[in-house]
Order: C-alpha cells, then sequence, then structure tokens
DNA sequence: TTCCTAAAATGGAATAATTACAAATTAGAA
DNA sequence: TTCTAATTTGTAATTATTCCATTTTAGGAA
C-alpha cells in the first residue's frame, strides 16, 4: 500500500504541487478498481468538505498527462481511471462494467515479435492494448462491488 | 460496392423493416470510414430532408443490435460506428482521431491457441480486440479524413 | 387496392459526462 | 512572512446521447 508521503512525492516528482485535493484522489484511484470520475468524487469528498467534481476532471486530467495514472475507455462511453500506469492490457465483463488489470508479459513478448516481423504498412505500432471480451465467474462476483 | 438492394434484403433478412432511412445510414457507414452519428446525419440528411438526429441514434442502436454493424469506442469518448461486422482489430492514431481497420487470422488464431493452453482463471474469454495504437505513415494522410 | 396497426420516425425536452471560465484560494519559492 | 503562479471552486456552457409523446409509415391482411 502507497503512503501519503509516497503519493506526495510521486506528484511532486512530476513538477506538480501537492495538494489535498491531489493526494486524495490517488489515494481513491489506489482503493477503487478502474473508478469512474463520479466514484472517485464520491470517496473524496469526504475527506475533502467543498470539493469541486471540477477539481476532480482536473486532477485526473493532470495526473494522466503526467503519466502517473492511465484513462481507461469502456463501451458505454464513460471514462475510467486506472491508478496503473504500468504496461497492462484489461479484461472486461460483457454483462457487467467490470473492468480488470491484465499483465502477461509472455503474451507481450509473442505480440511484439510477431510485429517485429509483419510490419503494418503505413502504419508505425507503438503499443497494443488488448481488450478480453468475455465474462468472470458467478463464485467471483463479489469481487466486483 | 453493396446494392440499395442488397441492403434492403440485409435488413429484412433481420426482422426489421426497411425504411428510406436506414437504407441510407447503411450506405453511409460503408461509404464512411468509422463515422460518428453526426458524421452520418450530414451525409444522410441530404438525400433524407427531414431526418431527426435521433432517427440516426435510433438505426445506429438497432442495427448494431441485430449485430449488422458494430459499435467503435475511441478515447476521445465519442462513439464511432462501423460498417464491417466480421471480427477485425483497429489501427488508432495516437495524434489523429483516424481509425482503420486491420484484419489478421494468422494473430488471430495465435492468440486462440495462447489463451486455448493459458487460461485466465476466474474469466471464461469470449472475444479479443487489440488496438494497435501509433501513427500512420504522413504519406498517407491523405486517406485519413 | 385499400385498410390497419405495430413499428418506426420525428422533434423537443431531458440527461449525463465533461469542459470552460472567471473569481477565490493556496502551495511553496523567495 | 510575503508573493504570485498554480490550483481550486462554482456556475454556466457544451456535447453526445437518450427520453418520450406525437405523427408517420411499411408491409401484412382483408
Ligand atoms: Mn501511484
Ligand atoms: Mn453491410
Ligand atoms: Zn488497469
Ligand atoms: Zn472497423
Amino acid at each position: 500500500m502507497k503512503t501519503i508521503q509516497h503519493i506526495a512525492r510521486e506528484i511532486s516528482a512530476s513538477g506538480l504541487k501537492v495538494t489535498p485535493q491531489r493526494v486524495a484522489v490517488m489515494q481513491a484511484l489506489h482503493k477503487l478498481n478502474h473508478p469512474r470520475a463520479e466514484e472517485i468524487f464520491n470517496e473524496v469528498s469526504g475527506s475533502i468538505p467543498g470539493l469541486s467534481p471540477t477539481t476532480v476532471y482536473n486532477v485526473l486530467d493532470i495526473l494522466a498527462g503526467k503519466g502517473m495514472i492511465k484513462k481507461v475507455k469502456t463501451d458505454s462511453g464513460v471514462m475510467r481511471y486506472d491508478a496503473v500506469s504500468d504496461h497492462h492490457h484489461h479484461m472486461y465483463c460483457i454483462d457487467t462494467d467490470r473492468v480488470e488489470d491484465f499483465f502477461d508479459p509472455e503474451l507481450d513478448m509473442i505480440l511484439q515479435n510477431y510485429f517485429q516481423k509483419k510490419k503494418i504498412e503505413g502504419f508505425k505500432l507503438e503499443d497494443i492494448k488488448l481488450q478480453l471480451m468475455g465474462k468472470f465467474d458467478e463464485s467471483e462476483k463479489s469481487k466486483s462491488i
């Protein structure tokens, strides 16, 4: 678990001022699973009275711009945010809006090799994101929220 | 190129009434490259005076529901639509909003084999979509729009 | 053919997520 | 402690999309 100090240092290291709003948003991101801006606002507004939704959007945008967090696009059209900024993929539930991380360096290697041999003409590939669509086991449902 | 008759037959075969609006939307989809609803409206409203934007959304939703077209989510958050309903992936330009189709049965096979061996616990994988992020060659820029 | 009706289209209003912007506040450098 | 650029706030605007009541129409039945 990341401490407030660690988060504060991360923010500062990105050349940003350390504000309670930014720290709290980062904490909420680490606590929640690919939350929407509104969920972050609900989580954070408890500890930061008078927090504005606009601030949440601002903070998320700025943190994403610095590469500290990632934006995750879902099929419903609502933006979701990701505390994990390292390269990874996502599993999407076909029935619900559940999203889970998927790390697989072996697969990444396979894909990298494949596209090293087989270039796409007219396109300079820089990153590959997999959207794994499917269903989470019923027994796992509790993890969803 | 698909004829109006072909399109009409497709619509009818899906159990839908054949209306000028639906045929025109399908034609626009085949003409444009992963267009937004608004682009389709602009394209179609010329031939269908009095067309309502709502109708375009309705038609797109219904065609997508029947599997005749696909919805494509982009990072900007705007929904885009795809006349190609067969399984394929997408190349996204990092700098612009250009999206192009990517077909690769060989790669699909590799992925299928990979996930046949290496199951994901707690998740029943049904479909894999690749988002290929990168840049289209400058010389290819004319193809965008 | 004409009639009928469920399906579809229309248009105006509502919603949801997000953005714009001007004024107030504040982090942190000096 | 002071200062100011950076940040937050709150309200209003925007954008994409959906809702819904009303009107129109496609296509089957008579
Ligand atoms: Mn972090
Ligand atoms: Mn078609
Ligand atoms: Zn993630
Ligand atoms: Zn496509």
